[in-house]
DNA sequence: CTGAAAGCGCTTACAG
DNA sequence: CTGAAAGCGCTTACAG
């Protein structure tokens, strides 16, 4: 089948281990062997197995990435700086997905399995119980991304700043009564947004009734879903309160609250302010204001994260935290110039 | 480091040999031995060695995507049907990425590397010059993904006739002069749509004019983008043609269309109809009527074709085609229940 | 600068 | 039902 080292040690009238040393860059080789033997391989379509290469040398060259779910544009994107990064390496990259929290452990075992992969990127999972045990067991190099432990290497937004951001800006353009559009509270990311703005409103002196937190009904995605964001307002309106700002916990939450809105006649922004969380390239499109996360660049950073810990297994601990930006648009302003 | 099954062998009292054969669910082992050498690997720890393993089966238990771009919803959802159906069995899913045409070269390269992967899911890609060439000198199995060759299984939507029925569902709503927002026309998909469209209005007696033909002027996602379709709007818009309904080749051109009419203060759907392609999960919080691909089961299906690849390597070709449905909302209708 | 040899951790005929 | 042995295709001290 495939050419291996032996055939070209062959036709190159060398020994196999010369050859081995020209494909790894050696320099114990002289240059018209070198150039022979490059020579040879070339001509046989070489390629070293790469397999073979992993077991000899006691290490992959591929990485495992474990997300809950690549439909949620803010893993895609992370992932999309992760491989743009990983492109200037010869570093390949695993996929798992774990959609649910009960499944996250099953694919953290498959991205540990012995000889699988040279490090794990973890994205957004809680690291407690048995899960956390299994990644301090492991000798292999892990990076949390959207999640935090101690323990662990770790690159996220500063949540809690973005929901201080969020309910300044509303506070500054005289919300009387904001309201939170929340995901699932057992999201972190979720809960440190939405913590973040009451700790700002309550300093404020208006703070947030429990009234005017609508936790998404659904539970795709966490919560993080238009349908949850459109069921939240829609409850918020049939509720009675005054409500004139609203902060989602996500954009695609916001554009279900846009479209509850727009089906009720209620007019954005003058008579309802509206703030989401991610910044997707749709935000732009439909006018939304809301607080970009640099996610390609999070994905990049991760991979560097993950290089740096396989080079030195004892450095110390390092947390990465990303502050998350306010982009103003349409859904909070009359007048934008983009 | 690990756990060997020369640990396990030891420890059981047998060869090597028989650890390896109650790992491999060979029958010719006794009921006992076998209970032995189980609880002696569970006690350990082991896992079997994933390179010494594919290095002996001279076979991978991993599959390789090579898609365009994850942050476009229809890979990330294609992506996610592909996975959750290998979650069923014990593959691993390697993806590598190629946004432009001259990458896809280097990352198939990567993904037929020897030993690395049992067969090559491709997408979207043009299968011609080079990369067809080294696509049919390789043995590994390999099936197309939203796009053709004869010689390559493949699975794709039926892209023509969605721009027949979007041409067809305009005629029949009195559209007098429809006008189609185009990606780039190198992608197949989107010349198939482009085609099924034009040739339904020509048969239909209302050819269409190349002045209604706006291709995307931003090559990001080869012309699915957001502000594709809301520069194509407004240049349609400007040029004072009569345009009263506009196809897009995707829903992302739909819905920056949809912003430039909401800016140009055009309303949807009196003074113009509009319909996408694709169905994401955010065309229906915009009202958007638009022809549904089936992306989940494409995936799930695109890795069964794989497995049969595997064991059929000289089975008949196959091309498994997806007919879209056209879901109607609010851009053509002005009442909808949902 | 180069080669012979051991080893990485499995699988799998071949005997028994 | 079980074991000894060869082999998968590399890498890497160890000699020279």
């Amino acid at each position: 089948m495939g050419v291996t080292i032996y055939d070209i040690a062959e036709q190159s009238g060398v020994s196999i281990a010369t050859v081995s040393r020209v494909f790894n860059d050696n320099p114990r080789v002289s240059e018209v062997t070198r150039a022979t033997v490059l020579e040879v391989a070339a001509r046989l379509g070489y390629q070293p197995h790469v397999s073979a290469r992993s077991l000899a040398r006691r290490q992959t060259e591929t990485v495992s990435a474990i997300v809950p779910m690549l439909t949620n544009y803010f893993y895609a994107e992370v992932l999309k700086g992760l491989q743009d990064r990983m492109n200037q390496t010869t570093f390949d990259l695993l996929v798992y997905s774990a959609p649910t929290l009960d499944e996250i452990e099953g694919q953290v075992e498959k991205a540990l399995h012995r000889g699988r992969s040279a490090g794990v990127l973890l994205f957004s999972a809680p690291v407690e119980g048995e899960l956390e045990k299994r990644l301090e067991a492991s000798d292999l190099p892990v990076v949390l991304v959207d999640c935090y432990h101690a323990n662990f290497d770790s690159i996220s937004t500063d949540n809690r700043r973005g929901g201080e951001i969020a309910a300044d800006y509303f506070l500054s353009r005289g919300a009387k009564a904001p309201a939170v559009l929340m995901a699932n509270p057992h999201s972190v990311p979720a809960s440190d947004r939405l913590d973040g703005f009451r700790s700002r409103m309550t300093a404020a002196g208006h703070p947030l009734p429990d009234s005017h937190i609508q936790v998404s009904s659904t539970d795709y995605h966490d919560g993080f879903n238009e349908e949850a964001g459109f069921q939240g307002m829609m409850a918020l309106l049939e509720s009675g309160c005054q409500t004139d700002a609203v902060f989602a916990t996500s954009d695609v939450q916001a554009i279900g609250a846009l479209e509850a809105l727009r089906r009720s006649g209620v007019s954005v922004p003058d008579e309802m302010q509206v703030v989401g969380f991610d910044d997707l390239p749709i935000a732009r499109y439909v006018g939304l204001t809301t607080l970009r996360q640099s996610m390609h660049e999070m994905g990049s950073r991760a991979f560097e994260l993950l290089l740096d810990r396989m080079t030195k297994p004892a450095g110390a601990v390092t947390h990465t935290v990303f502050a998350p930006t306010l982009i103003k648009r349409q859904t909070t302003l009359e007048e934008v110039s983009e």
